[in-house]
DNA sequence: CGAATGCTTCGGCTAATATCGAAGTATGAA
DNA sequence: TTCATACTTCGATATTAGCCGAAGCATTCG
C-alpha cells in the first residue's frame, strides 16, 4: 500500500495558506525575519512563530540566530525545486519585495570590519564556487586550494591562526540577505585591500569608496559566478 | 494576504494522507477505478469519492466514466514531476526503513509513464555525457546527434513534435535525487523498450521487471560512462 | 423484472489546527 | 538601570475538514 516516502507530511505544511506564503516569500534565497515572514503571511507574530517552529521541524527552513533577531531561510535548493513544482500546478507568479535605502551602502560597505553588501556576497560566492571555500553548516572552511589562493592573495594564515577569534564566519548581509564572509579571515581580506589601495573607508558612514582600478581588481580576484 | 494563484490550496489537497495515498497509487500511470483507490488509501468508498472530486476539482486527476466504473489517473506530467519533488523532501526523513520492496524500486521503476530510480538517471546522464543532449536550466535539449541517435533506437521523433506536450523535462529522482529524462520523449523511450520487451510493467506496484536480455540491452544503449 | 455492484450525496460526529490575547524570555538601546 | 523590540509559550476559541452510516442514482447481469 505505501510506496515510497510519505509526502503528504510535507505537504500539508505546505498547504496551510500562511505557511505557503512565507516558503514563497523565502523563494527570492534571501533570509527574512520571523516578523518580515509574519507580515508576509498576514498573521500576527505569535501564530507565525508557530508556523515557522513547524517548517523548521520538517526541514523546510533554517534558521539563523543573530542579535535579537531571528533569520529564516529555505533549508536547501531541494525545497525551491519542490515549490517551483507546485507553482507550476497552481499558475502562480512570484513578487518580490526587500527595501534597502541607500543604494550605495546595499552595494558595498562596511560591516564591523569586513566586506558587506552585494561585493561581499558576491566574494563570498565566489570562493565557494571555485572549491576555495567549503560553506558547513558550523561555519566556512578554507579548502586546500583555499589556503593556497589566500596566501597568494596577500594574507599570512598562519598569524591569523594563532589569534583566538575564529578564522572563518559567516555573516548574513543586512541588505543583501545573504551570507558573506566574516571572522579575522574577513576582516584581514578587507584590510589587506585597503593597504592594496583598492578601497578606503569613508569617515562618516559605513560606506566604502572603491578605486577604478580597486574596482576592477576585484572582479578579477572575486569574479562573479565561478 | 488572500491575493492570486494559490500554491497552499494544491499542496494541501496533497497533505493529506488518503489523497496523498491515492496520488502515490497513481504514479504507475495506470487509471484505477474509484473502488480500488479507496482501498489504496484505506477508507471507504463514500470518502473517496469526496476525496477524488475535490482532487478533480484541483486539476490534479483526469477521470472518465466507462461503464459503472470510473476511471481515475493523473492530470498530466507536470503533476507527476510535482510529486516527486515533494517525494526528494520527504525522502530524508524515512531512511530508516528500507524493504526490500523499496531497494527494487530505487533501482528503477516507473514515474507516471517514464523511466526514474537509479536506471533513470543513467540513462540521462548517458545521454548528456554522450552529446546527444544538453541539460539546460529551462529544459533538457535534444542535440543533433541526439535526435539521430533517438531515431536510431526506433522512436519517431517527428510524431512527437506534433504534439502539444514539451518533448524533453527534467525530473527529479526521489531516490537518486537527481534528474532523469520526463516529457513526451521520456515516455516514447519507456515504450519503446516495452514493445522491444527489455521490460514489463507490475501490475500493482511502480516496479519495473527488465529481463535479462532487455537489461544488457540497456547498458549497451545507455552505458555509464561516468 | 429484481438483484447486485459501483459510485455519489446528505447529515452528524469527531479530531485537528489555525488564530489571537496575554504573559514570559532575551537581546539591544538609552 | 530602565525601556523598547523581537520572539516564544500558554490557554481558549472557533473554524475546518475528514470520516462513516444511511440512503439515493446509475449500470449491469441473471
Amino acid at each position: 500500500m505505501k510506496e515510497g516516502p510519505d509526502i503528504s507530511r510535507v505537504a500539508a505544511l505546505i498547504g496551510d495558506p500562511a505557511r505557503a506564503n512565507m516558503l514563497t516569500a523565502l523563494m527570492t534565497g534571501k533570509a527574512l525575519t520571523a516578523t518580515e515572514l509574519a507580515a508576509e503571511a498576514g498573521v500576527t507574530a505569535q501564530t507565525a512563530s508557530g508556523h515557522l517552529a513547524k517548517l523548521f521541524d520538517g526541514g523546510l527552513v533554517q534558521s539563523r540566530k543573530q542579535g535579537r533577531h531571528k533569520y529564516f531561510a529555505l533549508a536547501h535548493g531541494d525545497v525551491a525545486v519542490a515549490l517551483e513544482g507546485l507553482m507550476g500546478l497552481a499558475g502562480g507568479e512570484l513578487r518580490t519585495r526587500t527595501g534597502p535605502k541607500d543604494a550605495a551602502l546595499r552595494q558595498v560597505r562596511v560591516c564591523y570590519n569586513h566586506l558587506a553588501g552585494q561585493m561581499g556576497v558576491q566574494m563570498f560566492s565566489s570562493l565557494i564556487l571555485r572549491g576555495y571555500m567549503r560553506d558547513d553548516p558550523d561555519a566556512p572552511i578554507l579548502t586546500a586550494s583555499g589556503q593556497e589562493f589566500i596566501a597568494q592573495f596577500g594574507v599570512d594564515l598562519d598569524a591569523l591562526s594563532q589569534q583566538r577569534a575564529p578564522l572563518c564566519r559567516s555573516c548574513l548581509d543586512w541588505s543583501e540577505r545573504r551570507t558573506h564572509l566574516a571572522g579575522s579571515l574577513g576582516r584581514a581580506i578587507l584590510t589587506k585591500m585597503e593597504q592594496s589601495g583598492w578601497v578606503k573607508r569613508d569617515d562618516k558612514s559605513r560606506a566604502l569608496l572603491f578605486s577604478q582600478a580597486g574596482a576592477s581588481a576585484f572582479q578579477v580576484a572575486f569574479p562573479e559566478t565561478g
